[in-house]
RNA sequence: GCGGGUGUAGCUCAAUGGUAGAGCGUCAGCCUUCCAAGCUGAACACGAGGGUUCGAUUCCCUUCACCCGCUCCA
């Protein structure tokens, strides 16, 4: 493939002409912006659709449930869903987002970083006459050694002093303690270096109905997964789906990002494509390969495919014990540091957890076999709903709670993805042959904006004429571009830069034959077709 | 949110305590018979708010946004 990719110095000139061209604005740029949101505009609006549409149709409407998918353990049903971006509360507790994403946090004054104010542990000493509360955010293992080591050092003993180290009570939480003037913060050396702890809320909170008031306070969804599965019982009882089954949803979720960063890759209103495929348990594992290398072939498919792109399966220890496999597809972003990759889309196998947790209530990760997570008082922390969302095949006649395989991608990711890796600079000739320096992005067809653009080679002779015939011939069909001012090759520039497949340009030829050019962006290859065949050619071109 | 840097036409960059310039791009017209830089003309900027000053784009404060670190993972 001709073209260099992008490094980090140069995403500011694919963020530059994504303004320039209209694909994308800061949110609200005429007062000053909002950080962590941000718009698409006219040709990204339809980039992005294409996103969505292709995956749509990829994964929902073309998928065929009489055969036997490429990879697939078996045939599979796929159905879509479109459920509303506030929800019940209750869905947010018992799905853990609520204890998840609900924190509080505290920054340190001296080593300007920031805990969560329950992962701090630490533990009373008293040494020459002085009590303090030293406290780390080690492993429990080390905990004990991290402490002693930086209580020795606050007090300017050496280790064979250690004795000296009166320890008072074990080790507790931070929030335990109420005097933050007598803490050590975990990686200080003066004490009373920890701010107060503040909320953070990743959920954005709102009211529902007219009044405020804690009693009807809820949140935007943070994740489009949890309506499939409050809608699970709906969706089995209205369609005459059978496991295994897959539920698709297209829509916005919000995240209030500490740090929104990196051009769209991380805002806080972003667009989920998701799935929850649904399953027989001893069918789950081949589901999640089968789901993980689908997914994958998804983004090569459209063009990622280069080393930018790769499937990494998670270590043991980062997944949930519940989970028997996580793969995330990650694309090395050109804002990245060399080496590094951000991540495009997460497939996750999640086990029972979600049903059960709605039918239960929050079930507590950290057990194993999963069981319901209890408070002080051995009371279920969050009720779940109480409805049976359990499973019953109707030919077997076994009773189960599906498992389910997650395939969640980032649509403003995957449209900039696309985006970077369809920015190229090379080079192509001048009037004079001398090779000039173009911009291009080489969207895969699908993807692009416009599929083609219709030129008359100069504004006379009739040329014009034919071209808007050519034109009309195409716009029912495609979105393309018509344009008759200026050079013709700075017509053909500019399509490069929105990344448009084809152009084509009515010439004098056309007067005489009714053939006119067709001119591919990568390439610049050039062949003639008759005009009556141009809806057919592109058809073709583009499927 | 904390620390460091940045903020001038759409883009890239000048200059200045006293009326802000250029190139590219855009628009209009001319010229153009296939790959951006030919001619003529036009529009467009000191991120926002406040202060000091006779006068602020320039000095001070606040705020907003962007970039780099700490956190987050669609």
């Amino acid at each position: 493939m001709a073209g260099q990719y992008i490094d980090g110095m140069e995403m500011d000139k694919l963020v530059s002409l994504c303004r320039r061209r209209g694909f994308l604005f800061q949110s609200s740029e005429i007062y000053g912006g909002l950080n962590g949101f941000w718009d698409y505009g006219p040709l990204g609006v339809e980039l992005k659709r294409n996103v969505r549409e292709a995956w749509w149709h990829d994964m929902v409407t073309g998928h065929n449930e009489l055969s036997v998918a490429p990879g697939a353990p078996a045939p599979y049903e796929m159905t879509g869903l479109d459920c509303t971006i506030i929800m019940h509360p209750q869905v947010w507790k018992c799905s853990g987002h609520y204890d998840l994403f609900h924190d509080y946090m505290v920054d340190c004054r001296e080593s300007k970083r920031r805990y969560r104010h329950d992962q701090v542990r630490g533990r009373w000493v008293t040494a020459k006459g002085q009590r303090i509360f030293v406290t780390t955010v080690a492993e429990v293992a080390q905990e004990q050694a991290d402490v002693e080591h930086r209580a020795l050092k606050f007090f300017h003993l050496r280790a064979k002093d250690a004795d000296q180290l009166s320890w008072d009570g074990d080790f507790r939480a931070l929030p335990e303690v109420t005097d933050l003037s007598q803490v050590l913060g975990p990686d200080a050396r003066t004490l009373g270096t920890l701010t107060e702890p503040r909320e953070f809320n990743l959920m954005f909170k709102t009211y529902v109905g007219a009044l405020g008031g804690e009693e009807s306070s809820a949140f935007l969804r943070p994740e489009t997964a949890q309506g499939i599965f409050v809608n699970f019982r709906n969706v089995v009882d209205s369609t005459r789906v059978r496991v295994p089954f897959g539920i698709a949803q297209i829509g916005k979720s919000f995240r209030n990002e500490i740090t929104p960063r990196n051009f769209t890759f991380r805002s806080r209103e972003f667009e989920q494509m998701e799935i929850e495929f649904f399953c027989h348990p001893s069918q789950s594992q081949q589901w999640y390969q089968y789901w993980r290398d689908r997914r994958l072939k998804w983004y090569t498919d459209l063009g990622l495919a280069g080393e930018r792109l790769r499937l990494r399966e998670h270590d043991r220890e980062e997944l949930s014990h519940y989970s028997t496999g996580t793969a995330d597809i990650e694309y090395a972003y050109p804002f990245l540091p060399p080496g590094e990759f951000g991540e495009l889309e997460g497939i996750a196998h999640r086990g029972d957890f979600d049903l059960r947790s709605h039918m239960e209530g929050k079930l507590d990760p950290a057990t194993c076999p999963l069981a319901l997570e209890r408070d002080a008082d051995g009371k279920p922390r969050w009720r779940g709903s109480g409805k049976d969302l359990t499973y019953r095949d109707d030919l077997t006649g076994e009773r189960f709670i599906p498992h389910v395989v997650e395939p969640s991608a980032g649509a403003d990711r995957a449209t900039l993805a696309f985006l970077c890796e369809a920015y190229t600079e090379d080079e192509a000739p001048d009037e004079n042959g001398v090779m000039q320096a173009r911009t291009v992005l080489r969207l895969h067809p699908r993807l692009a904006p416009l599929k083609a653009a219709v030129f008359p080679l100069v504004r006379k002779d009739g040329m014009p004429e034919i071209a808007q015939e050519v034109y009309a011939a195409l716009k029912p069909h495609f979105p393309v571009f018509y344009d008759e001012k200026g050079a013709v090759g700075r017509r053909y520039r500019r399509q490069d830069e929105a990344g448009t497949p084809y152009c084509l340009t009515i010439d004098g030829q056309t007067l005489k034959d009714r053939t006119i050019t067709i001119r591919d962006r990568d390439s610049l290859n050039q062949w003639r077709i008759h005009v009556d065949d141009c809806v057919a050619e592109l058809q073709q071109l583009l499927r």
